[in-house]
DNA sequence: CATGAATGAGGCTTCATTCAT
DNA sequence: TATGAATGAAGCCTCATTCAT
């Protein structure tokens, strides 16, 4: 292959990412509807004829981000079932990785927009989100069920635990986007002692 | 003869509620930004040009709902504060308010309302909503740190575990709001855990 | 007559004139499409629907204040030539009124809505008054012309002379509304140089 | 290839120049208030949309204008005074400055919109423009108080002389404005009596 | 005579999207 | 690939006018 063409294709790749890094930082700050188009771009640094090349409309860069937000929390439990560690070592690792995440900007990014789903108008992936966003909990849910067997886990319906620590967790991250640095995040005791016996 | 005071007062006062519930519920529904004004009135069934009698701008409702909804949060805790109760007949009692809330179409409005600040572009407003956030969490924490003198609650930092509750109570009513129906409220003994010995 | 109906009937009267003064000098200070008939009504003290009960529209009042406007001139010249005096002594009594009127509230006013013809929409009277605008100028030309005869009067074409002269009192009122007492008149000999001889 | 930088900039000075023109044109005519913004778009030949890629409100264009008639007055001073001429001359090449320009459509323009600052709501900068008005006549009675020592002005207070002379020249801007072609502009003689001796 | 709530048309402004280059 | 001028629909807001009392 000519060499140009690699090059190009480099560039291209080089400004989704930009773009993307972009959309998910304004998408999570502002929400998707007080979210304009030109402010993408500019912050982008790229022209608005440009950002059409790679996203025919606002929403259709949103549901990506959005869907691959679902992306990594599916992916992330499905590394922690994949390994032969303990309930308790999964809830830790899960909440490790959440601490990381929202340390990092776009860490805590992706978990706004998971947490906070907006109307794009496209009703069908709409509601594909909304499911893979309850999936997400069945798959904590899942743990803490085998966690109830091994007796690592507190008693009491293994959904409504893993609802409550989610919602733990979101709300924190939103308190993280929103205090920023005036806001030191809680000890992960707090957030394990939901799900974890004492 | 003129109109009477009393009856405009009175027709005044049934408008400005019927707007104030639809604003509440557009609001926490769909966000500040999504929500546009023709959809307030029509759901509240007036013309857009009354809306405008009432309040000069979307939002100008909005900052009022936000405000309320921090007013009723501080008021909950004024009243806790005042009785003569144990910590966690307090804790028991803010978790039955919040369940009993969430229950209620406008209760749960207003906790969403708190959860999730939009920015209005009045800076000097914005900032006061956000500090009025901090406090509510700042009113637990000293219900909390009175807990953990008298030996009721967990131990830890206050405010770490304030916050975690809060969080965990603001995700909560983000997804009853967003299943509805379909979605149970845990336990409230899966929230007290979070602040209570066992 | 019974007694009430004379009351009621100085009441119309009063609010009338206060009406009118209202309209006269918010149409001065701002012109006619930035003048709004709540600010009228508010300035004047009354509620919206009664002034509707005396002027049907914005424009009705306006025109009605500018066609006064044009009477109180036309009745000056009237006056002035109605007088057996000197040219120059007319002049010197035109030039008194407008010194006079210009220190005087509604005076001003009146001069200002002369100066600034605004379009109401209603063809036939904006015409109309635009006719009666041009008429004042050949009363002022008219007296000119006999006081050349007489020898009062400097050489030149009268109507030039007259609308330069009505030109300058029309662009002194101006200065007068915006800078108010920061701006002092100038002597009245400034003026009657353009018309008489030295 | 991008459209060149040159292309887009030519692009937009042709768009301004038109809107300029326009907008020029409808403020004199019309007043601030009275002019919409689809009519300058309109008589411009572009959409509504476009024009506020240029000015971000009428105001905006509005206040652009205002400030370019007061540029221009102050350059024809600044030119005057910089020249080693008479007195005499220089009001005599301010005069012909005034009714060459009265003859061309822009030129007229400038004038009236200097005459009748109309208030904008941003209060800094109309009392900007309201002060640089009064600075025009200052530069005038600098100009006749010189030609007072030279004894080619009349005596008198040289600001009431100024003040009255342009009064005199924006009155019959206005009247040009408003009769056109039916009417005839005075002879330059009949101002120069104002401040010159005969 | 008097009130001001209520309406709706029309004005101002924003913004997603298209397009010629 | 890359630009930003240009559009138009839709949103926000104002305001003259009507009307029940």
């Amino acid at each position: 292959m000519p060499k140009q063409k690699e090059q190009f294709e480099e560039m291209r790749q080089q400004t989704i990412a930009r773009l993307k890094k972009s959309g998910l930082e304004l998408f999570a700050r502002k929400g998707l509807a007080a979210t304009n188009i030109k402010e993408i771009a500019a912050h982008t640094g790229i022209s608005l004829g440009l950002m059409y090349h790679y996203y025919s409309s606002k929403e259709e860069l949103y549901l990506l981000l959005a869907n691959e937000a679902m992306d990594k929390s599916q992916a992330l439990f499905d590394q922690l079932q994949s390994q032969d560690i303990s309930v308790k070592e999964k809830i830790t690792q899960f909440l490790a990785a959440f601490m990381y995440g929202v340390q990092k900007e776009a860490g805590i990014y992706y978990f706004i927009l998971i947490s906070q789903l907006f109307e794009t108008g496209n009703k069908t992936e709409d509601r594909k989100l909304r499911t893979r966003k309850l999936q997400s909990i069945h798959n904590l849910a899942t743990i803490v069920s085998e966690g109830q067997q091994t007796g690592e886990c507190v008693t009491g319906d293994p959904f409504e635990l893993a609802v409550t620590f989610i919602a733990a967790t979101q709300g924190l991250a939103g308190f993280k986007l929103m205090f920023k640095g005036k806001f030191q995040m809680p000890d992960a005791a707090v957030l394990t002692r939901i799900l974890l016996q004492a």
